[in-house]
DNA sequence: ATCGCCGGAGAACGACCGTTCTCCGGATTC
DNA sequence: GAATCCGGAGAACGGTCGTTCTCCGGCGAT
């Protein structure tokens, strides 16, 4: 089936990533409570078994999701924000980058705000995840706005319309709130530079 | 049978108020797939077939509850804006509210954002529900921003200001999410009037 | 006093949850 | 060839879910 014998480690990490990714697929699309360990065995192509000797429980999947879904998110923004030109630009691209997200049919909104609103509060590891994803946005965009030589008040504004823009696409199913949020987040920009 | 008595009726309507609060309190706090309807019936101090004499199932309950946040929504924004003076003061008083909401010690998200990624996929419903919520509040803002003259891109600038401080301060526990979102919106409004 | 009805309390029900266990076929090793 | 181990498939387990049903005590009418 697989490959040989590169490794009894590689496949196995191999494995585990194969079902981090199908039950991120699940979660994100249905909500995390709404996917049985039955379901994702079935998806994954595996016996129960072996799905538990991957993982020990649920709750390590949906962290491992979490976990995978934060270095899709940074890798993404970073890759649009290295695009881009001057450091005014670079804070832009954030709102770029959101506008392509949004454009994807299977959006459903932040996948931490999702997790954090069904299961932070029964799950502090779950919440403690998605409060250090958006700590590490927070941090990023204080940086990008550093760069620019702006004054540092001005992160918190843009991270902000960020995750509003987020959440208006999610639910408001209209893709257009990141062109309004990158619109104000120019003219932030522009009052302060 | 029974006709006469005006005070049967609105001791059902007592008594579904009085299920609807409890149970918006419980899902609020701890999410709504985490609450039973055993749960839900002591907390309602009622017995589970009255329960469902008042209501036919869970999904009515939840919709009810989001219907009755709804309305303590709209009650507290337009309360905020009537007390405040010019145009320009009453946008801001959105965010005013804000941070009166996010001081609440039981403060945990916007409820219709935590429903919508917890049950939005699985409950049409639901979504739906959250979906007029949230258009509902563009077009409270719409009007606002008409009334002071400003140029219509500036709702939805606004309003996405308001989702982000929601998420924000829930998920970084950081009820300053307000005021930055005040500053942000004193900004934009600054830069078209 | 007796009957019939109503609503309260919570046991019961079937479904499904996350997790564990049993069974078994096939590869590995002497 | 025989003993041993490993992992696959999925049944089983205890628990909980939303919902329904049974039982029973109180009460108004006759």
């Amino acid at each position: 089936m697989n490959d040989g014998d590169a490794g009894a480690t590689a496949t196995l990490e191999d494995a585990r990533r194969h079902v981090i990714e199908t039950a991120d697929d699940l979660y994100y699309a249905r909500g995390i409570q709404a996917v049985g360990m039955d379901e994702l065995r079935r998806a994954s192509g595996m016996s129960l078994k072996r799905l538990y000797s991957l993982f020990p429980s649920k709750e390590q999947i949906v962290l491992a999701v979490l976990a995978h879904r934060h270095e899709l998110w940074t890798a993404g923004v970073t890759a649009k924000v290295g695009a881009a030109g001057s450091p005014t630009d670079r804070l832009l691209a954030i709102y770029d980058y959101l506008a392509d997200w949004f454009a994807d049919d299977s959006f459903r909104g932040c996948g931490f705000i999702n997790a954090f609103g069904e299961l932070g509060a029964v799950s502090p590891a779950v919440a403690d995840l998605a409060r250090e994803h958006k700590a590490d946005f927070q941090r990023y965009v204080a940086d990008l706005v550093a760069a620019a030589g702006a004054p540092v008040e001005l992160a918190p504004q843009l991270a902000i319309l960020a995750e509003g823009a987020q959440t208006t696409a999610a639910i408001a199913g209209n893709a257009e709130a990141a062109a309004h949020a990158r619109r104000a987040a120019e003219t932030l920009i522009h009052a302060v530079t």
